[in-house]
DNA sequence: TATTGTTATACTCTATAACTATA
DNA sequence: TATAGTTATAGAGTATAACAATA
């Protein structure tokens, strides 16, 4: 299912590939002509040949690559309860006890202030978070989860366990738990 | 922490959970340990407070943050080459030997075909790469690098290679070449 | 004066569809 | 008919600036 209409930020990871071997439309030339001329030989078929390319060795590229990949998948897998990432992220703050102002909400998922008036407008439209007005200071917003909203939270919460076991069938649990220790030292 | 200037997609990273049935609308829980809280209840300051959220979790949440804070410091070092990752991806193809032609870039890299247009425009217009018609089939178009486009690829590899390092500070070179592999087994 | 939430705006990125020129 | 590239367009996502209410 995900693949072919995935599209991530920029990186790319080939895919199967073997299509285009086959394929061979193309296939390279000799080189006609211009410019580098001989350059490097080679130029064997499917797009993995391009991972001797040094964008491939990139870490954002490939982290681009991995969240466009993860997050299509996901999103995709969410539509049944009219939900994305995006909003899920907002409302796994909401419904975590610790009664996020919507300022911290952006602080901590890196979103501007203004992103996060949207997608509180849309979870307090559908009846899964309610704004209450500081006590304390009456500038500042709790954002917390309704009964609907702890529940639509826990369904997606399943789904997207789904989806992450997917997105990282290729590694082992021990793989998994390194990668996500590694990703959180460089996230914050 | 980083955050402050950053914007990335969505996560934010955390285990546990806990409090969520609890949590009163302001105050609450008292919770024993947690320093802070002096405040009326409990919440302790910090955003840190939100890692026990289950998005905290998420691998997508953990990418995203990664990703949207080193690409954001990433072009931010590129501007003095007037050059963003994303033009750097299609002129590291053009400069790698391997004479990509469009839609293999767009393969490669997860771009929709229109999005290489607009950005191998970009760079030809600047003098980096060259539109070549293959020879063996007139539809598609190689791009190479240009001597000028290969020296630009080279000065934004080094500018790149120190933003990594900074990206990457709190990683030891073991970490950084475990989460390399790792992000490229999830990644093709 | 400074900060929280809000609105408005613009720019980038992403996703589709249609058109051309080749095949 | 099918494919590579191109153009156009619409929609997300991202980034700023300004304003009202509150501190």
């Amino acid at each position: 299912m995900s693949t072919s209409t995935d599209k991530a930020p920029h990186g790319s990871a080939a895919t199967a590939s073997a299509a285009a071997a086959t394929a061979a439309p193309t296939a390279s030339t000799p080189e006609g002509g211009l410019g580098a001329g001989d350059t490097v030989g080679e130029v064997t078929d499917g797009i993995e040949r391009f991972l001797c390319s040094k964008v491939a060795e990139q870490i954002h590229f490939l982290t681009s690559r991995a969240r466009g990949r993860g997050i299509s998948h996901a999103n995709h897998q969410l539509e049944g309860l009219d939900l994305k990432v995006r909003q899920f992220s907002v409302l796994s703050l909401a419904a975590s006890g610790q009664n996020p102002s919507q300022r911290e909400m952006g602080e901590f998922l890196a979103l501007d202030p203004s992103q996060i008036v949207a997608l509180v407008d849309n979870l307090e439209q559908r009846g899964a978070v309610l704004r209450e007005t500081d006590p304390r200071d009456r500038r500042s917003k709790i954002i917390v989860a309704t009964d609907a909203g702890r529940d639509l939270h826990a369904r997606a919460l399943q789904i997207l366990e789904d989806s992450e076991d997917y997105t990282l069938s290729t590694l082992s649990p021990r793989e998994r738990k390194q990668l996500r220790s590694l990703l959180l030292k460089i996230a914050f």
